[in-house]
DNA sequence: CTGAAAGCGCTAACAG
DNA sequence: CTGTTAGCGCTTTCAG
C-alpha cells in the first residue's frame, strides 16, 4: 500500500541501510547524501512503518492504561495525564476498560502482550490469580499499579496519599462537631477505597467517637445513589457522611434531594477525589483533593523509566492529598 | 524474549508452516497433529506475536481515537463506546487529545498511519488543510468524523441530530409559554454547535416570536460563565436560555447563581448533551439528550465494515435525540 | 494434508 | 562513510 523504505533508497541510488541510517539520524552518513535521502523522502511523502521497526527493535512505542471505565472522571483525568507523558515520549496510548472483570482483565493483558506495549497501567491486578500475576511479572513488560495491591509487591506501584485523605475527612467532620457519622464505600477488594475506610474509622476511634455505620456497594454514581437510599430509609441518625469518592457523594445528594434532605443544612457530606464537577453541584462538594493529573503522568514517566533501564527495582510512589472546603459541611457545634 | 512459533513447531516436531496453520484455526491441517500443536503451545505458554503477524497482513487489530479532551465527559462516554465495540472486535484502541490543536492532530494522524492502525474516529478535520485531508483521504486508511464537516464529504461522518434538537429546545421553551430567549453557544466554525443554533433561531421564527439573544463564546463552563454573565448584565428582560451544550448551562447557571437570579422561578434554561452530572446539578437540568455511548459504538462498528470491505462509500448517519424534561424550566403561561 | 521457501519493511552487525 | 548480509516472527503461495 505505502511507500517502502526500498523505494525511497533506490530512488536515492543508495543503498538500503544508508537510506535507514539517514532517517533514523544515526551517526556515520555523510550530511550529504543524508540530506539527500531526506529530500527524496519527503518528496515522496514517506511513511516508516513502524510495525515493522517494531518488529526488530522489540519495542512499540505503545502504552496502555487499564482503568475500570473512562466515564469516571477521576479515570478521566488519570488517563489524560498518562496520554500527555506518553505523547510527550512520542509513545501512543491504548485505553482499556475493565469494568474490574477478572476476564476481560485477563484478555486485555494477553493482547497487550501480544501486542508487545513497552509498558501497562492498571488500576488493579488482584483479580488476577496468582498464577496470572506470576505469567504478568515473567513476561518483562513493564507494569505499574495504580493503587496498591497487598499481594503483590513485585509491581511498581503510585497512588495518592488514601490513608492521609481518610484521616484528612474524618478530622474535619469532627472538628465541624460531627459525631454520628455514615460511610459509603465500594467492594472491599478495592484496595485504595478500603485504605481510605480504614484510616476514616481509625480517626473515628482515636477520637473516641462511636463507629460509623459502613454500607459497601458500587462505587458509581448509581452505587452511592443506592446505598444513600438504603440508608436513609433505616437510619437518619447520622449528621454527616463520608463518601469515599466523588462519584458516590454525587449519588448520595442526589438520593437526599429526593428524600427530602437539605445538604448542607440537614446533612453534612465530604467526598475524595475532587473531580471537576464537584465544584458546580449543588451544593459545591467539600472533598479531598487528590492529584489526578499528575498520577496518570508520574505513572507514565515512571514506566519511560523501567523501559530504558533493562533491570529496574519495583518502586512505589505515594503522592499527596489535601483537603479543598466547599459548600457541602456544616459547622453543628452551636446546635 | 518469549516464545516463538519455531518453538512450538520443532517441540511438535512439525513444520513452522504447519503449526501456523494450526494455531490460526485455518482449514487444510489434520485434527490428529493440530490438537498436538495446540496442546504443545498451550504448555509451553505459547503468545503469538501480533506485531509480526501485522507487518505480514498489513492490519494491527488498532483503532484510533482522537478527541479534543477525554476529560470532558461527552468525550469519555464516546470513548467507552468505541471501545466496547473494538473490544468485541478484538481490536485495541487508541486515545488521543488533541485540544483541537492542528500541529497535535497532525502528529497524531501521522503517528497512527504510520502504526498501520485499521481505522480513525475524530472529532473534526476541519483544523487540517487541504492537503493534509488529501493525504489522509489517499492513505486509505478508514476515517470517521464525530460531526459534520460541510468541506469535506469524502470522510463518513456520524452525529446526533443536532437540528431536531435544536428545533427540540425551542418548541419546548415556547410550549411553556416563553417569547423573549436567550442562546449561548460556540465558535461559530463549530459545525454541532451551530446546526443546533439554527435550528432553534429557525424554529423561533416558525413560531412568529421575536429573535433571540444569541452570545458566542467558548463552548466550557467557563465560557457559558463569561457569556451570561455579560447577558445578565446588559439585559435582563429574557424568560428563558438555551445553552448549546451542558456544560455551558452550568456556567449560566452559575453566574445566574453568582446574580441572585433563580432557576427555574426568574429563569429558565435547557441545555443539549445530557451529560450524566445533569441530573445532580441544582437544579437538575432540563436538556437535550444525545445518546454519546451508541455514536462512540456505533462509529467503531462502521470502521469495522469499512475495514473488511475493500472498497467502501463516505456513509453518513445520523442518530436521533430527545428531549429529557427536569427542573430547570418552568411553564409561565399563568403567569 | 504437510513441507519448503519467499517475503512483509525495517534494523543491525559486520565488512570493506 | 557505505554496502552486504542476516534476521525479527509470522503468513502464504507453491509444490509435493
Amino acid at each position: 500500500m505505502g511507500i517502502t523504505l526500498k523505494d525511497i533508497a533506490r530512488e536515492a541510488g543508495v543503498n538500503l541501510s544508508t537510506a535507514s541510517r539517514s532517517l533514523s539520524g544515526a551517526y556515520g552518513v555523510h550530511p550529504h547524501t543524508r540530506e539527500h535521502v531526506l529530500g527524496i523522502a519527503r518528496r515522496l511523502n514517506y511513511r516508516p512503518n513502524r510495525v515493522a521497526r517494531g518488529l526488530v527493535t522489540g519495542r512499540s512505542q505503545t502504552m496502555a492504561v487499564i482503568v475500570s471505565d473512562i466515564r469516571n472522571p477521576f479515570f478521566a483525568e488519570v488517563a489524560r495525564g498518562a496520554e500527555d507523558a506518553a505523547y510527550a515520549a512520542d509513545c501512543d496510548l491504548v485505553l482499556c476498560n475493565s469494568d474490574l472483570d477478572t476476564e476481560k482483565q485477563v484478555r486485555y493483558i494477553d493482547a497487550l502482550l501480544a501486542k508487545r506495549v513497552d509498558g501497562i497501567l492498571m488500576n488493579s491486578v488482584s483479580a488476577l490469580t496468582r498464577a496470572q500475576q506470576d505469567q504478568l511479572a515473567a513476561s518483562g513488560v513493564p507494569v505499574i499499579l495504580l493503587n496498591r495491591s497487598p499481594t503483590c509487591k513485585r509491581f511498581s506501584t503510585i497512588l495518592a496519599d488514601n490513608t492521609e485523605g481518610g484521616t484528612l475527612a474524618a478530622k474535619h467532620l469532627i472538628s465541624l462537631g460531627h459525631k454520628r457519622l455514615l460511610h459509603l464505600t465500594g467492594p472491599s477488594q478495592h484496595g485504595n477505597l478500603t485504605d481510605r475506610t480504614k484510616a476514616f474509622l481509625k480517626a473515628m476511634q482515636n477520637a473516641s467517637l462511636p463507629d460509623p455505620v459502613v454500607i459497601r456497594g458500587q462505587h458509581t454514581f448509581l452505587g452511592g445513589y443506592e446505598m444513600a437510599k438504603r440508608a436513609f430509609a433505616k437510619n437518619r441518625s447520622a449528621t454527616a457522611v463520608f463518601a469515599a469518592n466523588d462519584v458516590m457523594a454525587f449519588g448520595c445528594i442526589r438520593a437526599a434531594l429526593e428524600s427530602g434532605i437539605r445538604i448542607p443544612d440537614d446533612l453534612s457530606i465530604i467526598g475524595f477525589d475532587n473531580i471537576e464537577v464537584s465544584q458546580i453541584t449543588c451544593p459545591p462538594l467539600t472533598t479531598i483533593h487528590q492529584p489526578k493529573y499528575e498520577l496518570g503522568k508520574a505513572a507514565i514517566e515512571m514506566l519511560l523509566k523501567m523501559t530504558i533501564a533493562e533491570e529496574y527495582q519495583p518502586e512505589h510512589r505515594v503522592i499527596g492529598v489535601r483537603l479543598v472546603e466547599r459548600q457541602s459541611c456544616r459547622d453543628i457545634r452551636s446546635a
